[in-house]
DNA sequence: TATTTTTAATTAAACGATTAACCTATTAAC
DNA sequence: GTTAATAGGTTAATCGTTTAATTAAAAATA
């Protein structure tokens, strides 16, 4: 079975393939191509099953119609989500996505966007990883059309979509206060990272302002090494001389690793300790009591997020924004 | 900042592409470009930041480095992991991947496998939708490289990466007997495809064999309506005249679903119901008892099916084979 | 010295698709 | 009857790379 090209369509029709272009772009309008041949052309691609060849489209046209998404990790379910969710935006809009991991890793990260780049994508959505202020600097300086999710550095006025964390932590945080917790816990990553900062600042201010903030009750972990360093962290906050007696995780997977921790240490969550999580989770559904989660607005992000990224491949001159998606709190 | 190409460093330096092309590409050998030029070559290509368009070189070359990879739903953790590790391998051979969902549906693979070709990957790892033979045998009909993994075809004969389906549900299934378990359910999907047939052969040979086979206790349900499906099967299996003492869920999605609804009927599992869920999930890790779980070597069957892949793209010589790996029972 | 070999580059075609510019009959307009 | 407009195509350049074929000078060999 050889290659179907353009040019095989028209050797076999005895037409130029400037013609069989035109008919299968639909570019036969007014004075271009009788309709017999139209059709003629029509059939025979179809009989022979022609499919154009992008590489080739790409290059003439100077653009690829595909999209680069770096993520985190794919195989975590948020990242997942947001994935599948973008990549059927993209193909309504006829773009192809092509994922990428950092693996929270700047140089991964790095070599992510050279290579997709080389690649010719259109445009870039990325989770940044930490510290990679300059590298989307760099995109934009170089007209890279990109769109950051979840994450943001709102210093760098680059188009984002991300979530109000300070408000939805301030507020879920203000919830478990109502429900009467003397000492609070706050788990998050170890890292300098704009989003949790944010959840951080909101738990803190919350806290502080009924007068339960406690500098100890913080504790931060390291992504590497996830389920060691929860442990040592659930092991202090829950032998400190002043016990804690809710806890809030900061993230997903801080979660997920939290609460099973907890129950290594044979804590009766929502009795012993009051847990707050962030985003859904099959697991925490399973739970034999409720467990408050907050919820973000996955497919909602993934829709903004390619809108704002085809606005700057299409060009539609105004500048994208910076937008901050509702969360919600659970219960 | 223009685009940087070859024909942009050759005019710089005052050579022809060629000669860039031959020393950006490790070709200049004895007799072909001094080793002074070379290093102005490299050291205005590094300084100019270039970056070499694939689609040219994909056109240019006849391949793409790039392969499909097209799975049922990237949100589900067991593809999500099976793509994270396909993708690690890839990179290592300078692959790109594309990743595609079906969804469970024929014609969103039919869809995926067009938009694929149309970006000239050089291969496609597909988890086959039900009834998708005939794409499958017309893709090798076509000599494009295909594997297929987590289902197959076995009458087909494509090369593939599976797991001894049969051989660890016959063997899980034994164990629940061991365990004294009198009345056993399964629960499957209401699908055709070998994979799952071949679990539920494991677990009907082994109950026919210890005299425990009734046909009532095996369920099917939809994949669109899990839940409500499962719920439905679940209170059918509480409330037989005989009532079940254990449930053999046959995917990861339908153990979510199954243990959900079970905890829902307010069953106290692994005391009123023993269960048997296939692949490891966060949740069953959260469980205050020990689920036994079906272990797949997910990593094992990424690598294997990239071998798989490579060996058929880059050397059209012995066939590759349908490859069995073993999956593990873990308690 | 004449010839061959080696070294170091260039030329030009090709991959498949797009499209501005061009060509040639007809037909319409004045 | 001359000019203009329209219909229905084709030509050829181009996108960025690769590479076989070629060239030309320098070095080695006879």
């Amino acid at each position: 079975m050889t290659k179907v090209s353009l040019k095989v369509i028209a050797q076999e029709l005895g037409v130029s393939t400037a013609t069989v272009s035109l008919v299968l772009n639909g570019k036969n309008k007014k004075g271009r191509v009788s309709s017999e041949l139209s059709k003629k052309i029509l059939d025979k691609a179809a009989e022979l099953n022609y499919v154009p060849n992008s590489l080739a489209k790409g290059l003439k046209m100077g653009h690829s119609k595909s999209i680069g998404l770096i993520v985190a990790d794919i195989s975590n379910v948020f990242f997942g989500t947001l994935a599948l969710h973008i990549q059927n935006y993209a193909e309504k809009e006829g773009y192809t996505v092509i994922i990428g991991n950092t693996n929270e890793k700047l140089d991964q990260m790095a070599k992510m966007i050279t290579f997709l780049n080389s690649r010719q994508v259109d445009g870039l959505i990325i989770t940044p990883a930490e510290g990679s202020e300059p590298l989307a600097q760099a995109l934009v300086e170089n007209k890279k059309p990109l769109v950051l999710v979840d994450r943001g550095f709102p210093r760098l006025d680059i188009p984002s979509v991300l979530i109000n964390n300070y408000e939805i932590c301030f507020r879920s945080t203000n919830q478990l206060i109502a429900r009467g917790i003397k000492n609070p816990g706050f788990v998050s990553y170890k890292q300098d990272q704009f989003h949790t900062n944010e959840r951080e600042r909101g738990f803190v201010e919350a806290v502080t302002k009924a007068k339960l903030y406690d500098a100890d009750n913080i504790k931060k972990v390291s992504y590497e090494h996830l389920a060691n360093d929860m442990d040592r962290s659930i092991n202090e906050l829950l032998n400190s001389k002043k016990k804690v007696d809710a806890i809030f995780f900061a993230t997903n997977t801080i979660s997920m690793a939290g609460v099973k921790s907890l129950l290594k240490h044979n804590v009766i969550i929502q009795r012993d300790i009051q847990v707050m999580c962030f985003d859904e989770s099959e697991a925490i559904d399973l739970f034999p009591f409720q467990v408050p989660y907050i919820k973000q607005p996955i497919q909602e992000m993934a829709k903004k997020a390619l809108e704002l990224l085809i606005a700057q491949i299409e060009d539609r001159g105004e500048k994208a924004p910076i937008l901050y998606l509702d969360a919600e709190l659970i219960n």
